[in-house]
Order: structure tokens, then C-alpha cells, then sequence
DNA sequence: GTCTATAGATTGATAGAC
DNA sequence: GTCTATCAATCTATAGAC
């Protein structure tokens, strides 16, 4: 048996990507340098993905499948789901944040505009939705998670230290509250 | 006299720079698009600017130093404020939108990520601070801004068409309301 | 399957003639 | 100041040896 199949190589190849894409963004990481991450060539990388794009929406795609733990994150009783969140956010989502920042920052490009869009659905309006009950649950997900959505762009594109550094509490309780309104009026 | 002084092209330049910039992007624009726009050539791009960042982050600057129109949005009665700028918003900031999406996709990048920051504190938290009082004026500020951010990053970064289209008034009553209850509890 | 080698097209930036 | 010419690097993609 061979000891390191083609499977084996693309996802070496794949995770190193999904490293690199996080840590770097779409732009400043070269197909060189995610084949040079596992000392393979760049060739390689062109010939498991097809391109450089579509690699990168492989590795958010499956860094999508992960994200599992957005369930736990609306679980719990409804009456704190507001202040919960934004707590968890607050509190520093290490896992969120770098695919926060790569989609949003690459999202010229049709292909990434169209994932982008799928993680916010994906990630936040239906977690969201499927707690809420009444006619209007839809609509008041997409406000709750445009709230979200803002939260996450002050706290890691803008970087308002403020907002996280010297009030937490405050943030948690009145961001909280006014997202628990949104979610039940 | 000259008809067309170095300040002219300079100028020229630079006007162009800001119209590429958001139509197209930091990325998809590149020195000679640019010098090309204007019948120059590109070294005269990077001799006027020293760099394509440096130009960018000046026509950022500028585009900065137009936003008095800011004052306007936020002005008016305390008592409606929050519906009113989210009402400004949701019907369409066809001025604001191609700052803020430039400002963000070309955030990574040392130098924009610091200009994303000054825009934000000098279009969103600086003039809501102007019409608060109370001793965490800074901090309604700031958590109104970022609500403010999530707005514009589900309609014009995610395009959540549900938000404006779908039932545009209702979004302005209850995000305008939760944004209402932020800046004056 | 994996690599070397290479193609052709971009890009930002620089040197130097005028 | 402006341009020509050029550099070094990037990209996607392909052909072909092994």
C-alpha cells in the first residue's frame, strides 16, 4: 500500500491553504506559498483545484461544514439569547474571526460574494431563524444578524478597542439587550 | 501662462484614482488604469504619490473631508434619530457605499486598516457622540456605530436583499427603534 | 500522480534620457 | 515633469519527463 495517496496530498494541501488564507487573507497568499507550506510544487495546487479561487472556496466551504458550534452558540434559554451572543463575541470567537475577515476582505470577486453570503445565512440568519417563532421570524433573524454582522465589524475590521477594551460589561448588557429586543419584540 | 500646471495632473490624478477606486476596488485597480483614465503614464503615478496605497489612502482622505453631509444625516430631532439614519441608509447612500466597501476589502494592509478606523470615528461615532449627553455619551457612541456598521455590512457587503426590499418599512421601524433605544435609553 | 520547465500576461516600482 | 524602457515579482495554465 502507498503510504501518502493523492487524497492524502490535496488535503495536506487544502489545510494548509485554510492556515495561510486565515492567517494572510485571499490576496497576500500565493498558490507558491501554499504548495511551499507542504513542499510540494505550485503546479500541484492548479491541478487539485482548478484555481487559486476555487481553492480558497473550498477551504471556506469546509471551514463552513465546521462550523457546528454556531448551534451551542444560539442554544440555551431564548429569554438571554441576545446578551449570550454578544458575550461569546465580546469574549474573543477565535474560530469565527479569521473567516470573518478573509471572506469579507476578498468579497470583490463574484464567487467569494456568493459564499460570503451563504456563511451569513448559513452561519447566523438561520441558527437565528429556527429559534424564533411567529410570522415575522424571518425578518427579525435578518435584523438580529445584521447586529451581529456589526458587532464582528467593530470589534475585528475597525478594531474599536473601546468597545471590547474598557466597557465589556456595558457592551454585553446594552448591545445584548437591544439585540434580544430585535430578536423578541 | 501654463494651461495645465503639475498641480493639474496631480490633481487629474488623483480624481481619477477616487473614481476607479470605487467603482473598482483597491485590487482590481491598478497604476495604469489610473495613469491611463487621464492620458498620462503610470510613472507619473507613482512619482506624484510614491505608492498605489499612498494614493489610495489620499483619495480616502479626501473623500473623508467631503463627508459634511454627515452632520445632516445625523442632525434633526433626538427623538427620531435612530429611525431616520437607518431610513437614509436603507433607501440608498450611494456616496457612502463605495468608501465604506473600498475602506474594508483594502483592510488588510497597514495603512488602510488605520484610515478604515479614522472613517469610522470621524463619519459615525464622532457625530452621534456630538448629539448625545450623559456621562457614556462615548459609549452609546460607539455601540450605535457599530450597529450602524451592521446595517451597511448586510446591505451592501452581504446584500441581504430580504432587508431593503422585502419589507423595507419594517426594517426601519425596528433596527431605526433598537438604534433609537441605544442612543438614548 | 508528481515534478520541472515554461508560457504569456499582469502587476508595482525604478532609472535615466529629455 | 514627463516619458521610455526595464526590473522583479506575481498570477493562471500547459506540456512533457519520470
Amino acid at each position: 500500500m502507498a503510504r501518502h495517496t493523492a487524497a492524502d496530498t490535496r488535503a495536506e494541501l487544502l489545510a494548509a491553504a485554510t492556515t495561510l488564507f486565515h492567517e494572510r487573507g485571499f490576496a497576500a497568499t500565493s498558490v507558491r506559498d501554499i504548495a511551499g507550506a507542504v513542499g510540494r510544487d505550485a503546479a500541484l495546487v492548479i491541478r487539485h483545484f482548478g484555481s487559486k479561487e476555487a481553492l480558497f472556496l473550498e477551504a471556506m466551504q469546509s471551514e463552513l461544514g465546521g462550523a457546528e458550534g454556531m448551534e451551542e452558540r444560539f442554544g440555551g434559554p431564548i429569554e438571554e439569547l441576545g446578551e449570550r451572543i454578544v458575550r461569546d463575541l465580546v469574549l474573543g470567537d477565535e474560530r469565527t474571526k479569521p473567516i470573518f475577515l478573509a471572506l469579507i476582505r476578498a468579497s470583490d470577486g463574484a464567487g467569494v460574494s456568493v459564499r460570503l453570503r451563504e456563511v451569513h445565512e448559513h452561519a447566523f440568519v438561520e441558527p437565528l431563524r429556527a429559534r424564533l417563532s411567529g410570522e415575522d421570524a424571518d425578518a427579525r433573524a435578518r435584523l438580529a444578524a445584521a447586529m451581529i454582522g456589526g458587532l464582528l465589524y467593530s470589534l475585528w475590521l475597525v478594531e474599536d478597542t473601546e468597545l471590547a477594551a474598557h466597557d465589556r460589561e456595558g457592551t454585553i448588557r446594552r448591545y445584548g439587550g437591544a439585540l434580544q429586543r430585535v430578536l423578541v419584540p
